[in-house]
RNA sequence: GCGCCAGUAGCUCAGCUGGAUAGAGCAACUGCCUUCUAAGCAGUAGGUCGGGGGUUCGAGUCCCUCCUGGCGUACCA
């Protein structure tokens, strides 16, 4: 259905075309004076340039021509040249009603469905999940699922650091502890055992010190890249090994990912773009866009209309090895045969932005991927601790990411442990819940390229702008919907008050928030609308007794426009990735 | 050096293509629970929007310049 903005203005457009103005001016915007009006148009004043003419004596000229309008119950000429609107109670019913019906709440999907492909996560196989991980994996996730609202087929790739000199390092040391395993052993042919010959928290411990280990040893540093390079060469036993690794880490990942409420469709990782590396390397000197430069072999993506000097996309070092850029651009190259994307889009950390912009104008030259299709990088900033500086645990380290969580939720189970509202048995999963919610909201409600402060005791704390309000806003309404029975087929009614129309007006906005959100790859946008949208209900709730009403048909239009708030609330949650409790 | 981003209330942040009196939350203070969950609602106080110029009917928003901070700047990922 047609965005409420929209079908204001075409009013207002056409009002001004009836009197002798350009419909453009007739654009009405919510108003920011809501204690003067509803909507607002301010076309009169830059057509008072055009038309030669006093603002003011425009405005009331459409206002005039607005006087019949059905949609509006007021019309003002203001002042300077503000035309000032106020809906009719009927029509705004009824939209809100069309919206009840309809089955995104009013948000058109896509007329032509896209297939976008988001590349988000990227942890390293064999290293514990940290804090770093955290907004990718949150804002990657809410992408994906605002994506798959507006109708498009999404394939959320994780991306693994599956491939080079960690796994060298992993294999070295593994070999200096056990060296008499059968994956070090040459005359060995197989068959190769089932069993990982060590858990993922063994995995964890290796790694860390193999890679200590490998900076102040050279010689450990020199068999950590033979390990490497005989991996990349095929060595079974190694590749034996690595299948372990991978084996044993995924399944941590997974459900480490899974606690998170995150999840991908695509489990690949840089491993599995390496067989298009060596291909990909003659189709560019073919082409003769892979030139020698100091050493090494590079595409030149320097534009004339820069202003800026990039540097050259490196592909292959003077050593011959790849690196990362060359992993990227085999990467797209798998996902164009796989996926035919019309859009990638990267959610990594910022600071890698340059990185990109090389790698997007390398495939662009070299014909990677095709030209309609949109890259893009969704660069984000840092989450930083109370003093501002990037967030560390007390003693200095990075801090894992199920710390972070187990931290939260310790705080969270301390409220709800004497909350009387929450049944004994439903107290652990109300408490992830909640956890969940502050997690992420706390992420999410900031502009992602933005670094944010993280601290724990404000998102504990639970008041004013924050995921567990939102979740509170929501158990008020379940708690009275349940008592009043079935709710879902009653139909909206005009409103009885000034906060019962501030609701639905806030409602009708859904549709012009989300789409900003989308287009802009924004969740934060959808946190403003529903913190938004969650005090009105709250001045609603506080204003309307429900449950007491005497007039029945009265009391259906507040169940129908609270069961609708309900639903738009839950909608957008779960777009952020999170869920409301029964109680809390 | 060059480039990118940021600077708005004591703190954390909004502010849509320039428009009416710059908004929230936290912290402080004051009210509101015998009635649907007070993790709520209402109110008070708190600002020369980093500084200085400019563009115009109008600038937190656009242009120039300076200051401060963060990040990035060819063989790490």
């Amino acid at each position: 259905m047609e965005k409420i903005l929209d079908l204001i203005s075409a009013q207002v457009s056409q009002a001004f075309a009836a009197r002798g103005y350009d419909p453009a001016y007739g654009r009405v915007t919510v108003s920011s004076r809501p204690d003067l009006c509803e909507y607002q148009c301010n076309g009169a004043l830059p057509a008072a340039k055009t038309y030669h003419k006093a603002p003011i004596q425009i405005a009331a000229d459409v206002a005039e021509a607005l006087a019949d309008c059905p949609l509006f119950s007021g019309v003002q000429a203001v002042k300077p040249g503000f035309l000032n609107l106020n809906l009719s109670d009927a029509w705004l019913a009824d939209y809100v009603e069309q919206m009840r019906r309809s089955p995104n709440h009013g948000v058109e999907p896509e007329a032509e469905a896209k297939t976008v492909v988001i590349d988000y996560g990227g942890p390293n196989v064999a290293k514990p999940l940290h804090i770093g991980h955290l907004r990718s994996a949150i804002i990657g996730e809410s992408i994906k699922r605002i994506q798959r609202f507006f109708g498009n087929r999404v394939i959320g790739d994780i991306h693994l650091g599956d491939w080079g000199l960690q796994m060298g390092l992993i294999i070295a040391e593994l070999k200096e502890r056990q060296p008499e395993l059968c994956y070090f052993d040459p005359a060995f042919t197989g068959p190769w055992p089932q069993e990982a010959p060590f858990t993922i928290s063994q995995l964890e411990e290796i790694y860390p010190t193999a890679s200590a280990k490998s900076k102040v040893d050279e010689d450990f540093a020199r068999k950590a890249h033979d390990a490497t390079v005989a991996l990349q060469q095929g060595d079974p036993g190694c590749r034996a090994l690595w299948g372990h690794i991978m084996a044993v880490s995924v399944a941590d990942l997974k459900k480490n990912y899974a606690n998170l409420g995150v999840s991908f469709e695509s489990w690949l990782g840089e491993s599995d773009a390496q067989p298009y590396i060596g291909p990909m390397l003659d189709m560019l000197e073919q082409k003769g866009l892979l030139v020698e430069s100091e050493g090494a072999r590079v595409i030149p993506v320097q534009e004339p209309t820069d202003t800026k000097e990039i540097p050259p996309c490196i592909l292959m070092k003077s050593d011959g090895a790849t690196l990362y850029a060359t992993t990227d651009l085999a990467t797209m190259a798998q996902r164009e045969q796989d996926f035919h994307p019309d859009q990638i889009l990267y959610v990594v950390d910022k600071r890698q932005s340059l990185h990109f912009e090389q790698v997007f104008r390398a495939a662009r030259k070299a014909g990677i991927i095709r030209p309609e299709t949109e890259l893009r990088h969704i660069g984000f900033g840092t989450m930083n601790g109370k003093d501002g500086k990037p967030f560390k645990t007390r003693a200095g380290g990075v801090m894992r990411l199920e710390t972070l969580i187990a931290e939260i939720t310790d705080f969270v189970r301390a409220k709800v442990e004497g909350n009387d509202q929450v049944a004994p048995q439903d107290k652990e999963a109300t408490t992830a819940k909640i956890a969940m919610a502050a997690l992420k909201y706390g992420d999410l409600s900031n502009q992602p390229t933005k670094d944010y402060v993280f601290d724990l005791d404000r998102f504990a704390a639970f008041e004013g702008n924050t995921g567990p309000y939102i979740l509170y806003t929501i158990v008020r309404i379940k708690s009275i919907l349940s008592r009043y029975g079935a709710w879902e087929e009653l139909p909206i009614r005009a409103p009885q008050s000034k906060e019962g129309k501030d609701l639905m007006l806030a409602l009708t906005r859904l549709p012009d928030s989300l789409l900003p959100a989308y287009r802009d790859c924004a969740p934060n946008l959808v946190c403003a609308y529903i913190y938004d949208l969650a005090g009105y209900l709250n001045k609603f709730y506080h204003e309307t007794r429900i449950l007491t009403e005497p007039d029945g048909e009265k009391q259906q239009g507040y169940i129908a426009l609270i069961g609708l708030t309900k639903r738009v609330l839950e909608t957008c949650i779960e777009l952020l990735g999170f869920q409301a409790p029964e109680n809390m």
